[in-house]
DNA sequence: CGATGATCCGAGAGCGCTCTCACGGCGCCG
DNA sequence: CGGCGCCGTGAGAGCGCTCTCGGATCATCG
């Protein structure tokens, strides 16, 4: 039934082309410095045979296996209650199919992977690197380092500041924030609060950066520091209308966060933006152009960084015979941001 | 600098250790039959060199790839727009890892995307597949039943029922629709309307037979078709009012959609459960928990379809050289659901 | 104590491909 | 018209591994 009919070799193709394997080889690759005749004669016998390269033999004499691997690290669920990564891994994907590389994507969920993907990438079984790490400690990057991977980050890893080399792409966090802020202070809003993320990851701390550049002496109690989930959101919120009950305007490091506590304001009464304006992050399209009133809210071209990524260590591994020092290698990339404007602010 | 130091091949374990590199390879892939100072000896020399074996070689001769692909053919947007695969994936991720396989992952865009998926899993560089191919008309079944590669569906595929072989993983979507009929009727409601998925989708049409089960004679206007999207609920909850303004609950295919109908249902100034009762499908936590009210909802353990499917389709691949006769091809598996009582009914 | 297995190990072939290198044929120049 | 160089092609080595098969070793039993 399923037998797996042995697939033709090169040499099959060779043999019934009336080439050599050489020949037939310089054909399927591209077919530089065969003369004409015999170029169409392999093709035919390609396409007669169907044939398909041996990967696993073109890798082993080549050392190159054009694929390239995604690691995920993100013990948290978080990472699939936004679409966050899901649309990077489009932008990555369409950028690697457009080169002929593979995706080979690596979860990790605890400590124990991590020395099970720093092998596997030691292992030179992929010939790049893409990978997410969101926090500061995670000992990931460092033996991704190690193992002497070419690899580009998504989002700026929090050791990035004295390492050489290290090429990430990310958004403009902290611009994106103080445009957010700028357009609150803009409405007249004095009284402007903010829920950051968790600040032991980049862009959390970015944001809160961005916020302070514009509220250079915001009252302490106006900051709370949150997780990026609605429900801490709404905690947030509620501490904050304790604190500070006077409060115009919040700005939130997501619309998630953002949601949860657009959700305590209605609760409280508060109306949205009359009394109260708030500015989210990220454009997630479903919470904020669903929530109520609509979000106004800083986007950033999440499919566009997964895209750029890829195509940086593609760069990279292309140019890995030349010499680095002419070309120099690509550096990181960041990315603007858009205010999005609706409803809440 | 990033010059990749020559890796440690089996020959030179081989040599460190003092034996062949046969018994050398032995002892690497499970070291039976190698007594055992030799075995604690070459696992030394493995250790001090940081040898790991080449994937390549070893595929090249063993034609095994330890690898898989998983499938995701949806060119619409809405892939990304609830966590769905994302879950599947990570269930997928975990049984393939626990097994020590990779997931290339291959994401479609269109039809041109179809024939490279085609080629590349005839190619043979993945030792099976997993797809999920949501559309009837979908001609990439077809071409991954051509290719030959041992394959597991996520979903019922449309065309699924003349075709022996055919393995899949589903959730009981006809089930779970009849038991959340079956909870409105309980409740006393006698008008009860259906906002369907996409009808092309087999889950969408499974919940819509589920929900004819119980609504045997239901007046057709009772039942309007959308596309699992909030911005398609919203319209559908419209629609809905208009035709049977007396309605008195409403069972939507997913939370999307339920969302988008709460919507309206609020700016129509109905009450939510009193006036109308509400039902999802899915449990979306950001979205089924987050709402307003909270969703009840028909839940479906989506990890651990994913988790299954990997399963299956590992038990195919390593039972591939016993005869297929005795212990039977696995066979397609529907997961219950449970319904999950929140606020909305 | 010799014969007989059973057990463990090593030699070597070969997986399908790329790539170097040598060779034959051709055009060109002197 | 002979020699030089270049271009197109084929022969063959070798990438790192697995696995078969034969030989060596050792225990066991008649």
């Amino acid at each position: 039934m399923t037998d797996t009919a042995p697939r033709p070799t090169l040499e099959a193709v060779a043999a019934r082309a009336g080439v050599s394997r050489a020949t037939a080889s310089r054909v399927v690759n591209g077919g530089d410095g065969v003369r004409e005749p015999l170029v169409a004669r392999v093709r035919r016998a390609v396409e007669e045979l169907g044939y398909v390269p041996n990967q696993a033999a073109r890798s082993l004499v080549t050392r190159r296996h054009d694929a390239v691997a995604v690691v995920i690290a993100e013990p948290e669920t978080r990472v699939f209650a936004d679409p966050f990564f899901a649309l990077q891994l489009r932008g990555i994907s369409k950028e690697l199919t457009a080169h002929d590389n593979q995706l080979v994507l690596l979860l990790t969920e605890g400590r124990d992977d991590h020395a099970r993907v720093g092998r596997y990438l030691a292992g030179g079984h992929v010939d790049g690197a893409l990978v997410f790490s969101l926090h500061l400690d995670d000992p990931l990057p460092g033996l991704i380092q190690h193992a002497g991977v070419p690899t580009v980050f998504g989002g700026r890893p929090g050791w990035s500041d004295g390492r050489s080399g290290v090429v990430y792409v990310d958004s403009d966090n902290r611009g994106g924030a103080r445009e957010a802020v700028r357009h609150l202070v803009g409405l007249g809003r004095t009284r402007i609060a903010h829920i950051t993320g968790p600040l032991d990851q980049t862009s959390a701390a970015d944001r809160l950066d961005g916020f302070r550049d514009v509220m250079v002496d915001a009252d302490p109690r106006l900051i709370v520091e949150s997780d990026f989930t609605p429900a801490g959101g709404e905690r947030a919120m509620r501490e904050l209308l304790e604190r500070r009950p006077d409060l115009d305007a919040v700005f939130a490091a997501n619309d998630l966060t953002a949601a949860g506590a657009l959700r305590v304001l209605r609760e409280r009464g508060r109306r949205v933006p009359e009394d109260v304006a708030v500015i989210g992050f990220d454009d997630m399209l479903p919470v904020a152009e669903q929530s109520d009133p609509p979000l106004t809210t800083v986007r950033q071209d999440i499919e566009e960084m997964g895209r750029l990524m890829a195509r940086l260590l593609l760069r990279r591994l292309g140019s890995r015979s030349t010499d680095q020092g002419v070309a120099g290698a690509p550096s990181s990339v960041v990315l603007p941001t858009t205010l999005v404007r609706r409803a809440s602010a």
